[in-house]
DNA sequence: CGTCTTCGTGTCAACCTGACGATAAGGGGT
DNA sequence: ACCCCTTATCGTCAGGTTGACACGAAGACG
């Protein structure tokens, strides 16, 4: 029998979390936002900032709110769906589902902890290694992890690290850091400037500097800006047009 | 304050459907499974099989089991997550949260419609263009079969569309259909065969076709075979061993 | 005015792709 | 047996892309 009917029979309502992957690249290192947690379970843990979906929400605006409850601010940067986890084997309290999203976004400054508020900070994703997380959030931020540096490949998302200008140096200086290798500054270079609508000239340059001035660029008219707070979140929101791909070295 | 109390406080508690992508390729076509819906809303339209979450199931098993009930069968090939689509706007009987997975799938038969069940098919997705499906179905396949013909690029996904054993022209065949376009034989036969384990020589050939009989290959060890209905579906569970990728024709 | 540092351009071999010719190996008709 | 048609597999070759690296350009600093 169809299991579609109006009056779902034996259907299970499930309480829905948004968890957040927020990354930046700040110091020349992968960073995640995380909070320590105040309360159980996981208490005194470190966990992924997130929390219930309320009635009346979208997904990502269900994100936006958790990310401006625990960071204090309201993040820019790119914002896409990551991945559904659950509902069984990742809380102890029972079933609950979560739709894991991931932030790409400049450094910002977290605000220091309010009173109740769960104390939200900055760590390297590369000292992580070990260190266990609350829920099911390491898997969490694996998976986000390897998506951004997945995507970095064959999209203009790297720009989404970087503010409104950037020089050449600041994107590679942040494909190396999300890659965990360095690049060959003069062919990367070449590669950025011979794409197609990827990089776009301001007509300025970096001033003050140690080394010869950069040349500023913003990002060009092949991606699609501001994906931002989308409400309707389209997957496919950052077109390839790194084609062929810049891929990350395999083997040392 | 935070939001993840033991007792969410004006947490929704969602119902919950998984909806599927399940694709196939057969007489050089990409197909998908569809149902003809017999009860309200949207009743008489098509849309994709899928169902709410029974209490105490994964996703992974409820999309396995709203296929079964719908098809008739237990299909078999890849299954995977694709996309969560939000609980507000669309379903007119109120918020409903869906997990669309995608299913890639030899050609496997549907069973006829017994009794209420919902009468699957498939049906070509080139022919759908115009014909509006139930809910925000459209959009789920659309953002399946993207996801699909992307993958079909880094990946060896296209093998489970094969069967166990298969030819390079078969393979071809499968990248033919889902991209709709045409490939060098040859330059594909190369690509294919010095990639380094994507297949792997049965030793075996195929009899009796017309012309002369080509070599049959398995899928070789570099992928991670038997993705399958694996409760833990991994999303990296596909490695990217096409590198460079294989790319599909961009402009003609 | 050197020197240091970083930015940007050029060069060159190795590799990969797309286009396409040539050969191999069956089946079917006469 | 032979020709012909079809498909599989192998080669060749020009053009584009990558990785490695030399070299000039342009500011800061002593």
């Amino acid at each position: 029998m169809s299991s579609r009917d109006s009056a779902p029979p034996g259907a299970a309502r499930l309480p829905v979390t948004v968890d957040v992957v927020a990354l930046t690249v700040a110091d020349g290192a992968l960073q995640v936002l995380l909070v320590t947690r105040l309360v159980e379970p996981f208490r005194g843990a470190l966990a992924l900032p997130g929390g219930f979906v309320l009635p009346g929400e979208t997904l990502p605006q269900a994100a936006a709110r958790e990310l401006a409850e625990e960071a204090g601010v309201e993040p820019p940067g790119h914002l896409e769906q990551l991945r559904t986890y659950g509902p069984l084997g990742r809380d102890p309290r029972g079933p609950v589902l979560t739709v894991a999203h991931l932030l790409l976004a400049p450094a910002f400054g977290v605000l220091a902890a309010g009173s109740d508020a769960e104390r939200a900070e900055w760590v390297r994703v590369d000292e992580l290694a070990g260190r266990s997380l609350a829920f099911d959030h390491a898997r969490i931020l694996a998976d986000g992890v390897e998506r951004a540096r997945a995507k970095l490949e064959y999209s203009t998302l790297a720009t989404a690290f970087c503010g409104a200008e950037f020089t050449v140096a600041q994107l590679r200086a942040v494909y190396e850091a999300v890659w965990g290798t360095r690049l060959d500054p003069r062919n990367f270079h070449r590669k950025a400037i011979s794409t197609p609508g990827f990089l776009e000239e301001t007509g300025r340059v970096t001033r003050g500097g140690t080394g010869r001035p950069a040349v500023l660029y913003r990002l060009g008219p092949a991606a699609g800006r501001a994906a931002g707070l989308d409400p309707d979140d389209a997957p496919a929101s950052v077109p390839a047009v790194l084609n062929p791909p810049l891929m990350r070295p395999s083997a040392p």
